[in-house]
DNA sequence: GAGTGGTCTAGACCACTGT
DNA sequence: CAGTGGTCTAGACCACTCC
């Protein structure tokens, strides 16, 4: 019933689990293993690419499989929106100090490279729907990358998307080179005079495109988390429309919930 | 540069995204693709393979590759906190009518299977330092599981973790007979006189170990999420703690935060 | 039983990494 | 250059699905 490669790579989970091999140890190498467990190499192959797909090891080309160590999530919580809400109307010296990504990442804003592109396009159907005007419509996209100087791998990639007619009542907000702006987009539609009152952001997860790995410098193994944000006015009008993308090993969502009291 | 797998499995996401093939659709067999692209047939699985991984097809053994659907998604919402905090005081009648996973779902009572088992144990490390205890505590463990009456398919499998020295002040707590009870853990932590005041959700995003595909009925290539809930009552303290594993491809998590006014 | 995907083998050759 | 994983082949045989 078992087939080969299942008894194989259970086998050697356990031996990772039992500690014979610790988080960032080199396993052997796949010729050796094969012999080990007398099957074949591609059959072997099978089975450690079974435990890479639960993120157990890491398959490093022409250096070998290594046990993966767990890494340190960064933290997004919903407190941010108020927190960055708070910081909209304080003083420029104040909301150059530190943005949002900042905040979960405990990172200073120095150890974090950005960038922003900026774009004019018309709606197409899903993002219509989502910002609640017609298809066609025009609106500012404006799509982030955020980088760790030290590591040099990328957080997250972020693609932010505002109604064109809201967004030039202030030209410096269609001016890319004025980012990372201070005070972010809070602040941003505070100076178009909008206040934000509700975020509503929906968590979905899926397996990265092959885009992502690229972009992300994703493992294979490892899933992703597509964060849609909406932000909504004090009249209820859809001011902002959202989409990031979380690897799903480094980041965690928080959400939190408080009660109205009895 | 390109690896042939890759140039494959390209000209066939190709062929699916250009409507070619419409989601349910069977593709051709993979020995007649294998023949059309002039690559031996462990090279034309390797290149499927990777469609299934992005979720864009599916495999059944027998039978063929599939175009996959979208399925439609439930949403669970940090709304239904606050929902169930309301009811967690009415009348039994009101309470047995609907519940939380209703709710998400948009099911009817009778659509769900319901099925919970409940354990007493000592909290491990990890477990203890959640709810803020001692390791060696002893906790309380529901293990809850739902499933759909109509698809055989599992929806999600929850285990719920409270402090035994407050569930025994109520003996009916520690029944497992008693499930699904009306009005949910807020209204059975009611009944030993705890006021819920914050829920934390944390969400996490991987790849479904062996068991939960077995477990939940997963297609390889789909995500899951984690959902980690901790409930704090009116004095800081943690009553409980949840984990809830949702298939990322019926699941939707959605966490709305109002501001305060300016 | 015919057709489909799943497992497995034995071995060739390529690409990346470190010394 | 030696060692490692990555790609690819050609073909045998097994397991599942449907008629």
């Amino acid at each position: 019933m078992a087939k080969r490669y299942e008894k194989v790579s259970e086998d050697v989970r356990r031996r990772i689990e039992s500690g014979e091999y610790s988080p960032g140890d080199r396993l052997p190498a796949e010729t050796a293993l094969a012999a080990e467990y007398k099957v074949s190499l591609p059959t072997m192959r099978q089975a450690l690419a079974a435990l890479q797909t639960e993120g157990l090891i890491e398959k490093r080309h022409g250096r070998g499989n290594f046990v993966r160590k767990q890494r340190q999530r960064a933290e997004r919580s919903n407190l941010r929106h108020q927190w960055e809400k708070n910081r909209a109307r304080a003083d420029l010296k104040e909301r150059s100090s530190t943005g949002a990504t900042e905040l979960d990442t405990g990172l200073s804003i120095k150890q974090l490279a950005f960038h922003a592109q900026y774009e004019r396009i018309q709606a197409p159907e899903e993002l219509a729907t989502a910002l609640g005007v017609e298809p066609g419509t025009a609106v500012l996209k404006r799509t982030y990358r955020t980088r760790s100087t030290n590591e040099d791998e990328p957080l997250n990639v972020a693609r932010s998307y505002i109604p064109y007619e809201l967004a030039e009542q202030n030209p410096d907000l269609l001016d890319e080179s004025q980012e990372p702006w201070p005070g972010g987009t809070m602040n941003q539609l505070h100076t178009v005079g909008v206040e934000v009152d509700r975020v509503e952001e929906v968590i979905t997860a899926r397996p990265p495109t092959g885009e992502e790995v690229e972009e992300l410098g994703l493992m294979a193994g490892v899933s992703v988390m597509d964060v849609r944000k909406t932000l909504y006015d004090i009249s209820g009008r859809i001011v902002e429309v959202a989409d990031v993308v979380l690897p799903g090993d480094r980041y965690a969502v928080k959400c939190v919930t408080t009660l109205e009291r009895w």
